[in-house]
DNA sequence: TTTCCGACTTAATGAATGTTAGACCTGACA
DNA sequence: TGTCAGGTCTAACATTCATTAAGTCGGAAA
């Protein structure tokens, strides 16, 4: 089976891929599987052997609180084309799990072939470091939003960037994609509690700038909403350039 | 000029260093540059030739906010032996400056050398990769903190990461250290007001749990600061492995 | 010494967010 | 049809944090 042709084109809409890179990429063989929502991808504080990719549907990196476990946090989340634990291959191990939310689909690579990768394809490797490090700014991002926006900018600045990387893969067009997150989890990635995030959702559904229903998500003010978010897309490094 | 020992020490902490692998190091020539307090060190936004690593002093990433002039938020804080915008090389541009704090000294690498090196040290570019990914790392920590912690334990978490990086590089002990940051600082990178960190910094000391005073900082209790910021080193990846 | 400025500190008030409790709504299923 | 469970929504109250204003302290310069 083949790596992902999202993945493909997340490299090939920032960097050249030469023939060479292409067809290394192609060979990789992979071991795709299914997950049931909130299901574990890769379970954290153990030595992994293979790195995920996602397919279909999202996942989510989930933090466990020491000495609370009923609580963690979501750092960050993936979309079909996303090298989810890429991070795994380099790092000693992850501080964090990979659950799927809503159904999810990721193939799975080896790290042996990821070693002989940067063993004979220098070019290539660099573009893989570029992933995690996208990955990085995103966090940043993040960083920026929790810290400079309230509650509803905040939501607006998370949908404004999944709409983004969503349509970036070509999953989502028209302002309208499937969002199967729980107002519980929308918590643990806002830093919220789940009542607030209520209030944050309805704050921009009166606005009318979204509907959301199930996991259906409309956007119907693309510019009102990126503008409360002070959404920026220049930080998910969306152009093309030599590296 | 060699590169500093102290970014040598990073990476042999956390896998062997083969001499070839050394040797190229301290190969790589370098440009030694001071910067007084607030001086930016890497301007946003631009295509840089060349990145820096921390030699003395802290460096901070901050991001200016769109529309708001006056505001910023701080991503990142740089303890010697970092290597600070090593992110820039393969990113197109960096989307935040990085700034000293106090008096900084840094060491500049051109990128025609990393480049360089990417084509022909597989192993020393997977250990230039990770210090990347333990930078995406202290990001994701920072996330849960925001997201888990109050002002007084979030503060907390702060100080108990800075010393035990600080401390890694045997920059600083016995639980004393200099953090040269203005509580407007310490505001930017918490994301509250001033005034709030003012409270958070006075709660510690009633607490008598720290003394701080000018840029100089005693923690008096390690063990309580840890856990009320439930501060667990792991995410900063310090154990040795082959990678 | 005196002045001045920047940083730190304190207080008072209001806005944002958390907590608790419970109502509603809908789909699954007996 | 009725029940149940999980998710969403609402309200009342408590806590955390922001804002504004003003006071304190200490070092630098006249």
């Amino acid at each position: 089976m083949a790596i992902t042709e999202y993945f493909i084109r997340f490299l090939q809409r920032r960097d050249s891929l030469p023939d060479r890179d292409l067809q290394r990429l192609r060979q990789v063989r992979t071991q795709q599987v299914s997950f049931a929502p909130g299901e574990v991808i890769v379970p954290a504080d153990r030595l992994a052997k293979r790195s995920c990719m996602m397919l279909r549907g999202l996942s989510a990196r989930s933090h466990q609180l020491v000495g609370r476990p009923d609580e963690r946090v979501i750092t960050a989340l993936h979309v079909p084309g996303d090298f989810v634990d890429l991070h795994g291959f380099v790092l000693a191990g992850l501080e964090h799990s990979v659950v799927a939310v809503g159904n999810a689909e990721v193939e799975f690579i080896d790290h042996a072939e990821l070693t002989e990768i940067t063993e004979n394809f220098p070019h290539l490797t660099r573009l893989l470091w570029m992933a995690t490090l996208i990955d990085a700014a995103v966090h940043r991002q993040w960083l920026v939003a929790a810290a400079s926006l309230r509650s509803s900018a905040h939501l607006a600045h998370l949908l404004c960037e999944i709409y983004t990387r969503l349509n970036a893969v070509g999953v989502a067009s028209g302002h309208q994609f499937s969002l199967p997150l729980l107002q519980r989890e929308l918590a643990d990635i806002l830093g919220y509690s789940p009542i607030h995030v209520n209030r944050a959702v309805r704050d921009l559904r009166d606005r009318g700038m979204i509907r959301w229903s199930g996991a259906d998500v409309s956007i119907l003010n693309w510019q009102g909403l990126a503008t409360l978010a002070r959404f920026d897309p220049h930080y998910l490094d969306m152009e093309r350039q030599s590296r």
